[in-house]
DNA sequence: GTCTATATACAGATAGAC
DNA sequence: GTCTATCTGTATATAGAC
């Protein structure tokens, strides 16, 4: 099970990283190379194009939304305080390869943007038993969007847009209330 | 009053929709000209630089909000449900030159993340005095920006994530109540 | 597996004709 | 004011040495 090689791993972890801090124009093939400290040629082995450098980062997100939905499933808060609480951004893994797949779709790329689809419809399906009506469910899905809107532009779109501690704890208490009746 | 020049608002349009069609990549100076019908020795009399191509869409959108934030106090449904019905697509003027620098946000430009931030900023205090208090506010400002966030992606993170029609009253009857208290 | 060197393409920008 | 031609930098990708 330890299937993908370290040096792939952290060439993926550059790119990821390049996309974050400096967008999808300045993540080229020789920043990545060189952020991971590894030549282009080197990174060429492990992906043979830019387009495989992206799938591999797509792949990378669907298998950690796999694990946030059964994750998800099983908080002890339930699922919509789990999943509103989580769209703000934690620098984790999940929330990293998200930002990164965000500023590959803003460029151009068709298939970042599917990835992004299915990623949120995976999670609407997933909340639809806990909310009262497809009302409700829009507004938990757009609260959640909006927070990761925020952080998808860099630095977020303004500081202190996105709420945290109490302040956070006060809109999951409103969203909740909405959206349970 | 008609300070710009035909020619330099077809550019302006021109970059605008390839931004929002094809992404921020394939918005390059031969792409806007020739979609423009102009050459690329034409386009840049208008604009001396990239750079000044931009700027020249950065100040359409700041011309276009404060427009609508006149139309935003005025609007006898009240501002906040005028927000919230406003920030769902109609393919206008301001929603595409939202979306347009949105793209450039995403692209790397620092210029156009701070007249986002700005524009977001501008929404969030004429809409403060309308809503009961800061996590209503949030909430409100937080749904709107998950609703451009779907748009911004081409052609929407998913097909049918934005509600329309009786869809969209219900979900801005329920904000309202939560705002309003 | 990782490197250097290089081919090819295209971006932004300049010069100057009309 | 709009054009063509061209310079320069840089991106992706290939070839082949180590």
């Amino acid at each position: 099970m330890s299937r993908p090689p370290r040096a792939r791993e952290s060439v993926l972890d550059a790119f990821e990283a390049t996309l974050i801090s400096s967008g999808e124009r300045a993540a080229t093939m020789d920043a990545t190379a060189r952020a991971a400290g590894v030549s282009k040629g080197g990174l060429l082995y492990h992906f043979a194009s830019k387009d495989a450098l992206e799938a591999g980062l797509l792949e990378r997100l669907r298998l950690l939304v796999e694990q946030d939905i059964t994750d998800m499933a099983a908080a002890p808060e339930g699922p919509v305080a789990y999943f509103l609480r989580t769209s703000v951004m934690d620098d984790d893994a999940l929330d990293r390869a998200i930002i990164a797949v965000s500023r590959l779709a803003q460029g151009g790329s068709a298939a970042a943007t599917s990835a992004l689809r299915d990623m949120r419809t995976q999670w609407q399906e997933a909340l639809r038993p806990h909310t009262k009506d497809a009302a409700a469910l829009d507004l938990v899905m757009l609260v959640s969007d909006g927070l990761y809107f925020n952080n998808a532009l860099e630095g977020g779109v303004i500081q202190g847009a996105v709420p945290k501690g109490e302040d956070l704890d006060r809109l999951v208490a409103l969203v909740e209330a909405a959206a349970r009746g």
